[in-house]
DNA sequence: ATATAATACATCGTATAACAAAGTATTATA
DNA sequence: TATAATACTTTGTTATACGATGTATTATAT
């Protein structure tokens, strides 16, 4: 089992680093809050939770690092699809 | 000048980065709290202040990952000295 | 002589951000 | 018919960097 002290490490590492993760993310292909989650287990083994990457997608709108829009689906709950901004590609490249 | 985006981002990563650059550091030399500093910034490139160090110190203390020892001046104030311990030799590995 | 800077430690309050928990709503599966 | 999966959101807690402030000693500048 994982010792507190590296659980808390990841967490603090995750500060710093899943910014950049998502914009690098988004920068391939637009995509919804839930397949990012998904899209960051699988492409960089990161764990993401839901409160994490709602507030974090929405503080990145409000940086004008991303733009987003509500798709409806023929069936469900209707996705609300991020892009990556002019301004977030530059910020990428660091 | 930097933007507000920019600064704050960088203090994001130093919460993940700074528990690995000082165990880094220490495990060269035994260094005091200010020497550390100057190292962080002179090696690293990476700004420190002193209300961040001191209690990280502490921290890493507390964790086990290091061990200290005043050490007496034979002039001006004593410094406390860190050396890294075997379980945060482990923790660098990574 | 006297103020300022540099050295060296420490603590308090504030802001940021991840995360657990809980909630709403829809559709698929057991 | 309940449970899981999808999809979004908010509230409260916790960890940590950092500005500000404080104490104390020594060196440098005015």
């Amino acid at each position: 089992m994982k010792s507190e002290f590296l659980k808390n490490w990841e967490t603090q590492m995750k500060k710093g680093l899943l910014p950049f993760f998502v914009l690098q993310s988004l920068s391939t292909k637009e995509q919804y809050g839930y397949e990012l989650i998904q899209e960051l287990k699988s492409s960089f083994g990161i764990d993401v939770t839901e409160s994490t990457i709602y507030p974090l997608l929405i503080r990145l709108m409000k940086e004008n690092m991303l733009s987003h829009n509500w798709v409806e689906q023929p069936s469900g709950i209707p996705r609300k699809y991020y892009s990556i901004s002019t301004e977030g590609k530059k910020h990428i490249k660091k």
